[in-house]
DNA sequence: CTCAGCGGGAGGTCCCCTCAC
DNA sequence: GTGAGGGGACCTCCCGCTGAG
């Protein structure tokens, strides 16, 4: 085990420079900040490589954080390596048998992933599985309810004549005052709302990717959203069967909706950026700085590098030029990184 | 369509900024650089997520560039999935049933990815699917060829006592002088020396998860090594089969193979610095500029901007200190982004 | 209510084969 | 060689059902 000095690797454009130790020995844990869920523990004791990596994290993010299903975050995968061998198809002079060779799949299939692609490409639909953040049949739901079933101060929340005035008080002193203005709805009008939620959702489908509105799928959506904190269950329900209530005006996992959606964001453009890095095209910079800094000084250091950065691009900056585009991301180093 | 003039997007550690309009209004395209194989005007043409845009960057990157197998991405991304489900199950306190509600997978095949990712933790294997760069069938082949059939010059290049000076004579001239010194193989020998590897690379693998070595996945490596140039067929065989020579000292699929590496590496660690930000941990810093810039002065401020951060890593480098890391790509900026 | 089991169908990943151009 | 089709094995993602504690 011994001290890591400074290690910089920066690369701009052509400029090669040595690669031959990017990876630096490893270090002392340390490890006194994280946790972004657990998992970070399991992948510290496997032996996970890098690509392997960014699918964990991006399977935790579109299911963990954004909502989407098991099997949503499969089929994306599916969708993006069908892609990858459609257009291999097209660099091969649209010869089946080579591209089938190249990705071990069969001339059959790759006939029909061609088709699929086509089809999706005409259409200009969306071929976008995981769509922004969380699935459509989750984060549309509160504003349908705002629109269906609005309430207004004064008339009943809980739109059920029959119930003394007691019920109907004892059932809204249990609703907060944040929430926002809607009618409580029994389970049946909530279940009728993932109904027609998801019905609205399927017709931007084609029809061979629809999904019927199974009891199991109605049962997940329905824990999702009580689980997240979205719909909230009333305790003490003067009826026979549940009444639910809307928390939130939006669908929101853990709080962290806009984070989440800005570090796939950031993610994907840092990708596109070292794709051009990698394919060596002119006027790229990649920069990783590994170092060690006084705790004391890390957020004064950090701030710095924020003043820099602002002054830099100023300095360079003029409307109508090239379009350019930095990202960056500094922050406590993990045990196993360099 | 109107001027974007400069975007500044910081944001460190707890010190939220405003995000609303996170993603700036579109511009023209001013598209003259890329084009990292074709599919990047296929996704400009329709209508993609962040995440499955990472998703395509990465399967493309594993099935193209690095050659691994369609049905290994996929396993990947299953074990990716898995994973997510598995941890979930932990938060969840080992509950199946709400493990299985949350992301909307049966109790059943809940317990069998518990049983299945357990089994990998307690043996602590590599649940590695995509490994490193490429496939181990593909990168292993060079060496084992040089291993087991180097070339002394001076003798028989081709060991086939049968054939006539002149013929040995002919195969040699089409062996170009820079190809590593190991001797030709006829297909047989070829295909055996794929047999052998494939099997030398099954053994880490546990009973379920190894692969026959079919005549279709066999011919998939054959093809891969000859379309990547790692392998050379002899135009003119002096047998009634053909020839083969070993062309490179390592597999590359196109040249890029360290830079590829190098990118995926720091796409999982620019990641995982995001994750840390978007948990809002102290001390991160996110940030992202948006701006146009002279062209005639762009390499000037790549230049500048690589000192910059040189200078300020190694201002606050303190051996011993609290292990931190920088990630930064700066670049062309494309005509959907921001 | 949770846990456990079994049933089925559709579709995808793999394998191999033949026949016409 | 290539395209286009046939077959079958196995898994897994969906669905539904029942019964035991």
């Amino acid at each position: 085990m011994f001290q890591v000095p400074k290690l910089s690797f920066h690369d701009q454009g052509q400029v090669q420079r040595d690669f031959n130790s990017v990876t630096p020995p490893a270090e002392p844990p340390t490890n006194n900040a994280p946790n972004t869920g657990g998992f970070d523990d399991i992948l510290a004791h496997l032996e996970v490589s890098s690509a392997d990596r960014v699918l964990i994290y991006l399977a935790v993010s579109a299911m963990k954080l954004g909502g989407h299903r098991y099997g949503a975050f499969l089929e994306a995968a599916t969708t993006a390596a069908k892609l990858a061998v459609y257009t291999s198809y097209l660099e091969q002079g649209k010869n089946v048998r080579k591209t089938s060779f190249l990705h071990h799949v069969e001339p059959k299939r790759v006939r029909a992933i061609i088709k699929e692609v086509e089809a999706v490409l005409v259409d200009r639909r969306a071929l976008t599985t995981l769509s922004d953040q969380e699935p459509y049949y989750l984060s549309g739901l509160p504003y349908l309810w705002q629109s269906l079933y609005p309430w207004e101060p004064g008339t009943l929340r809980l739109q059920r004549p029959e119930l003394t005035p007691s019920e109907h008080q004892r059932v809204e002193a249990e609703v907060p005052l944040h929430y926002p203005p809607t009618r409580l709805l029994d389970l049946l009008e909530f279940l009728d709302l993932i109904k027609l939620l998801h019905s609205k959702s399927q017709d931007d489908f084609p029809p061979t990717r629809r999904m019927v509105l199974s009891d199991a799928l109605t049962e997940h959506i329905k824990f999702r959203l009580l689980h997240s904190g979205t719909v909230v269950q009333i305790e003490a329900s003067p009826l026979s069967i549940p009444v639910f209530a809307l928390a939130r005006t939006h669908y929101a996992p853990k709080g962290e909706r806009e984070r989440v959606f800005t570090m796939i964001d950031d993610v994907a453009r840092f990708f596109k950026l070292m794709q051009d890095w990698a394919a060596e095209q002119p006027g790229v910079l990649r920069a990783l700085e590994v170092f060690d800094v006084d705790i004391d000084r890390r957020s004064e250091a950090l701030e710095e590098l924020d003043q820099l950065l602002r002054a830099w691009a100023d300095k360079y900056h003029q409307d109508g030029g090239y379009p350019m585009l930095m990202q960056l991301a500094a922050g406590t180093r993990e045990a196993r990184e360099g």
